[in-house]
DNA sequence: AGTCAGCGTTAAAAAAAGTTAAGCTCTCAA
DNA sequence: TTGAGAGCTTAACTTTTTTTAACGCTGACT
């Protein structure tokens, strides 16, 4: 039995939302609707999403906001956004955030799929096809906070899950010391700032058994989770 | 015999809190009218209901704050609003609380059940088609406070009970430490705390026999129910 | 080369949670 | 009336998780 595809939905019209979050679980999808920006990253804080859409326009926070934070936490995940003007700036600044693809309202549903199928058939998730995750050669189950090397397991901690998982959905690139501080601790002072390198000790670790893998220190930025194959 | 679906109604609009309990009965739903959100949460504390239908405008508690002391305790349990005024706000505040849908006084009947329909048709429900509640393989039945494996029975205690109900009620979610304390013990001190871990320790121990099963502790924050299949 | 903030590592301290059992308080039946 | 048992709390001790401290190293900038 195969997980479902989880989708991150941020849209403040009630109606619009509703009927989107409808047709996306009909669809087989698993989806969270937040009818704000800020609560929209609070939820992504609190758990993982394979997906996001997001409205442009939207009190509290924007979908443009909402989508530069998120990229600080993970480079990869794709976005989408819903936008009700034809506008061509807001296209621009949509794609310079790293948006994978837009939808000018109003928009039938059958396009919301094919777009989305299209950006999921050519990103390359890095769930192998059981949607197993790995990292190098170890099995990493982020639910679960479980790493699994040749019948070994590792039991994480929550910060060390945490800090792992924000690591690995920025794979082979900067993940943004502050922006992590912020996400798992809620502060990035300097104590604060001094606790996550005690984990990334100990992240590499419990990396080590795999020596292709590297959690490599980029000055003065943040941390990059580096896998060789 | 299947079981009625229960609903707690928070209404402080006499008449029209009865009118609406008395239709609801007769669509053959068991409701719980209370008439202000402080005395609705000491009810919903009290046993389990399986909807929600909250009046935003309330005395003592109004709709909203009940909605997240809820939800604290129940992130699945589906919430349905009524508000007196068109007012955008009250709309948008009410979905960032993960409302699942809103009715503008004055509306009919039939669309408060028809609404209702559609919700309790996506929601996927914990139960089976029998109205059972399985965790993992163990039976679970919470009236009686009974779990059942493979002919076996366990009588779980009051306290138990509760606190199982609870994690079950945010399977795969984290329960908050304070918000079960509360619910619980009716106070988060450091004592009711330790019994907590007790009864934590208790629950493992009951349900161990299916491995697939596990409270997860999650530093600093609460436990976690988790149910892989 | 010198300085200094940023990072690496280890160890200690502190906080949170796990476990076991003793003790208290009810209830209910003998 | 009493005492046995159930349920819950409290206590004591252990383990785990997280933070803080200490000291050494590194890279950027002067």
């Amino acid at each position: 039995m195969e997980n479902k595809t989880s989708i991150l939905l941020a849209e403040d019209d009630i109606n619009l939302g509703q009927l989107l979050q409808n047709f996306l679980r009909s669809k087989g999808f698993d989806v969270l609707l937040a009818s704000n920006g800020k609560m929209a990253f609070e939820r992504f804080n609190e758990r993982d999403f394979d997906f996001c859409i997001f409205d442009v326009m939207m009190p509290e926070m924007d979908g443009f906001t909402l989508a530069k934070e998120v990229r600080e936490l993970d480079k990869k995940i794709p976005i989408l956004f819903l936008t009700a003007k034809a506008m061509e700036n807001d296209k621009l600044e949509g794609f310079s955030i790293g948006a994978d693809d837009y939808l000018t309202k109003p928009f039938s549903m059958e396009e919301l799929l094919a777009r989305m199928n299209a950006i999921l058939r050519r990103v390359d998730s890095d769930k192998n096809e059981e949607g197993e995750l790995f990292i190098g050669k170890i099995k990493y189950e982020p639910e679960l906070r479980l790493l699994h090397l040749n019948g070994d397991t590792k039991k994480l901690t929550t910060k060390e899950n945490q800090l792992l998982s924000l690591l690995v959905k920025n794979q082979n690139e900067i993940l943004d010391r502050q922006a992590a501080l912020r996400a798992i601790w809620g502060d990035d002072n300097y104590f604060n700032g001094r606790s996550m390198d005690v984990y990334i000790a100990k992240l590499r670790k419990a990396l080590k058994d795999d020596e292709n893998i590297e959690i490599m220190n980029v000055h003065g930025k943040g941390f990059k989770l580096i896998v060789k194959d």
